[in-house]
DNA sequence: ATATATACCTTGCAATACTAGGTATATTGT
DNA sequence: ACAATATACCTAGTATTGCAAGGTATATAT
């Protein structure tokens, strides 16, 4: 209910962690769930298990992520792999793409701030 | 339930339609809903009536913003104008530093060379 | 035998963007 | 005078996602 930066830092994390799921996948050619956390760990992103285990699914049960289990190691726990699908690939474009667009609109918002523009508000309706 | 592109740029949006517009009340001293739409949208952000009534109400309610209606003008519909109150201003700067590290940390992962050099990302003056 | 680390999963809750309506005032067109 | 448009605000209800708080299972170290 209450406006709080603790809020908004869980809002602000929605789709963002999508894009950067998806980024590291790509870049990483392949990850299972548990070394994902501890990438975005190192990179300053902070995600709980409940949050990306259901993201993975999500974005696997899509055709987003190829999901294939890896067992051959004989060693430790079975391990999930995700890759990133030809539609994975191109909607990783589109997000980016639209991403970085909208940090530059922040950017603008901001720069064009300082000079008090009002002239846009109608005081009195002509 | 699916995990497309229009769905996800409704989840993008989360939390980040809150800095911009807090940004653009401080940048202005005060704004009406209305104007705010059409400001917005010459920056490039798309948004509904129905989406930001409700946030502005909500900010207010928790003490964020400020609200005045001014009906002196006697000419035209009645405009509820806000303006952020010292907590809203504290607020909007902790929102605007852990949003540009989001977008630094993002860029990091994509800089895969491991040199992780976010300097040249423009950050705001405070 | 117990604890820890690794590795995955699920249910239920909280919060927000959007859809799709609604209300009301003032100006413009016919 | 009347209808249409623009301005300006508001409110359900829905869908989606991040998180809390659990659970299951394997392998290693104490």
């Amino acid at each position: 209910m209450p406006i709080n930066i603790k809020n908004w830092s869980t809002q602000i994390k929605k789709g963002y962690l999508e894009i950067c799921v998806l980024s590291l996948i790509q870049n990483h050619k392949k990850l299972y769930g548990f070394s994902l956390i501890q990438l975005l760990e190192e990179h300053g992103i902070s995600i709980k298990e409940g949050t990306l285990y259901p993201l993975l699914s999500r974005m696997a049960n899509d055709g987003v992520l190829k999901a294939t289990w890896e067992t051959k190691e004989l060693k430790g726990h079975p391990r999930k792999f995700y890759s990133l699908s030809k539609n994975g690939e191109k909607m990783l474009l589109s997000m980016k793409e639209e991403y970085e667009q909208m940090f530059k609109n922040f950017i603008d918002i901001n720069e064009s701030g300082g000079k008090s523009d009002t002239s846009r508000i109608r005081v009195l309706p002509r």
